[in-house]
DNA sequence: TAACCATGCTACAAATAATGTAGCATGGTT
DNA sequence: AACCATGCTACATTATTTGTAGCATGGTTA
């Protein structure tokens, strides 16, 4: 799969908008999820096999090798980390935390009506 | 592809915690475009279409299904509409557009070097 | 120094998901 | 009654993901 550079077309979007590159990259099987599990800190890639509950190096590779291309993390000696940008970035989802646990109250409460 | 049901096991994480639950919903192909689509207010199917530059309709429809399964969007007069929740949700990830637009200068600009 | 580890990954076949195009069913309008 | 727009389904092709095995490298013991 394309790495999604801003400026350029991407899946499903011809604009080269930035949002539309960002987009596509989240929205790729397990982007979020790496990014989410950041949190935690740096990791080494089998540290992130393992936080990521299984997911197969195979992806975890495709995906660590986008992350690093858009610079949203790098390699020191702590093993992956994300960098200034995959902060800022990593600051604006926190917040799914406490709405997704606010949402799942909802959608269970009106599942069982 | 299994609607990810907070709760309950889902893509990637059988934990049934509500972010693994959000966070397969978000990483699914086209499902935060579709959402960051409703940006420019409720919308009908083929309007839907024509935001999102040519989606296939039938990824279109199980995305529409799994949303408003979610209850993050409903149908109304209007068309298809964020919901109160997926209002909230929308609102936390607005700030995304100009974070991308930032980081598309670092990433351009790296890539000149 | 040779047998062990752990780590970071690659290979590859099988399973699953997305795309693209055609077109059908329904409910208006002319 | 012919025409249109809308919301969607069907389905074959193509792309992506999964899962497992295992290799290469660089330490660390024994």
């Amino acid at each position: 799969m394309n790495i999604p550079i801003p400026g350029s077309p991407v899946r499903g979007s011809t604009t080269g908008k930035p949002i539309m590159a960002l987009l596509d990259l989240l929205g790729r099987t397990w982007a979020l999820g790496i990014i989410w599990n950041f949190q935690q800190g740096p990791a080494t890639f089998r540290e992130l096999q393992f936080r990521c509950e299984q997911i197969s190096p195979t992806l975890l590779n495709s995906r660590l090798k986008e992350l690093k291309a858009l610079q949203l993390i790098d390699v020191q000696d702590a093993g992956y980390q994300l960098t200034q940008q995959g902060l800022t970035l990593i600051g604006i989802i926190l917040p799914l935390g406490d709405w997704s646990k606010n949402w799942a109250k909802d959608v269970v409460q009106e599942a069982t009506l």
